[in-house]
DNA sequence: TGACAATATGTCACATCTGGCATATTATTT
DNA sequence: AAATAATATGCCAGATGTGACATATTGTCA
């Protein structure tokens, strides 16, 4: 749905889906979304501590292969790993959320 | 953290080592408090809309006892199914990033 | 180019999570 | 208080995620 129509409706006191759709996303797809946002943070956060995917593996008692399809976004791949995982790195709560939130580029 | 806080969450299934704890939150202690925090909201949004367990159950296709451990924090339930569930609620990412930076309250 | 490090992909045994059921406990209504 | 609804807890078989290993692919540098 376009924004302007929608901004028409609520106007109109109309409550729409709510939320996780607001960008048209269905709830699978939103959860997908977060989950890829999340795959990035992780990548970022180990390059930026210049740690290779074995290193940042033997710290979280893990693999190579597993840190790999983190970061591929792999569908093997919880969140309460990468969550896991990013704590380790020293995330915040903060970190997090914000990570949840931050959009993928479509190109 | 707390004698009785940690007394609760032990009965519910956590295993918190018992290590430094007074010195802020460790990894494994910040990731039991976002899941805590997933578990209040998601109670939050149900009881906002007026649905019993069972009926929200029915609508995620899962059971009434699922609901209740996501409820009330059990260590066998993963934030996968925590979001996904948030996400099926309406929940935006907006207010799931903002569920896990809050903390939860035991007492 | 070849050698070497880093990353990606496939597979699998084992562990953890899940839904569903039974049953217990707690609230609410009559 | 009794009946009824709502929520909590225990259990378990099947589903899904995990670490580990092998191997393939990609990247880097001499």
């Amino acid at each position: 749905m376009k924004q302007t129509k929608r901004k028409q409706l609520e106007t109109k006191g109309w409550k729409i889906g709510t939320a996780a759709d607001f960008l048209g996303l269905t709830p699978e797809e939103a959860f997908i979304e977060m989950k890829m946002s999340l795959s990035r943070s992780l990548k970022e956060m180990r390059q930026r501590k210049h740690l290779s995917q074995t290193a940042f593996a033997k710290l979280i008692k893990s693999s190579q292969s597993r840190v790999a399809k983190m970061e591929t976004g792999s569908a093997s791949v919880s969140i309460d790993l990468l969550i896991k995982s990013l704590l380790a790195l020293g995330a915040s709560q903060k970190d997090l959320a914000k990570a949840i939130r931050s959009k993928s580029k479509v190109a």
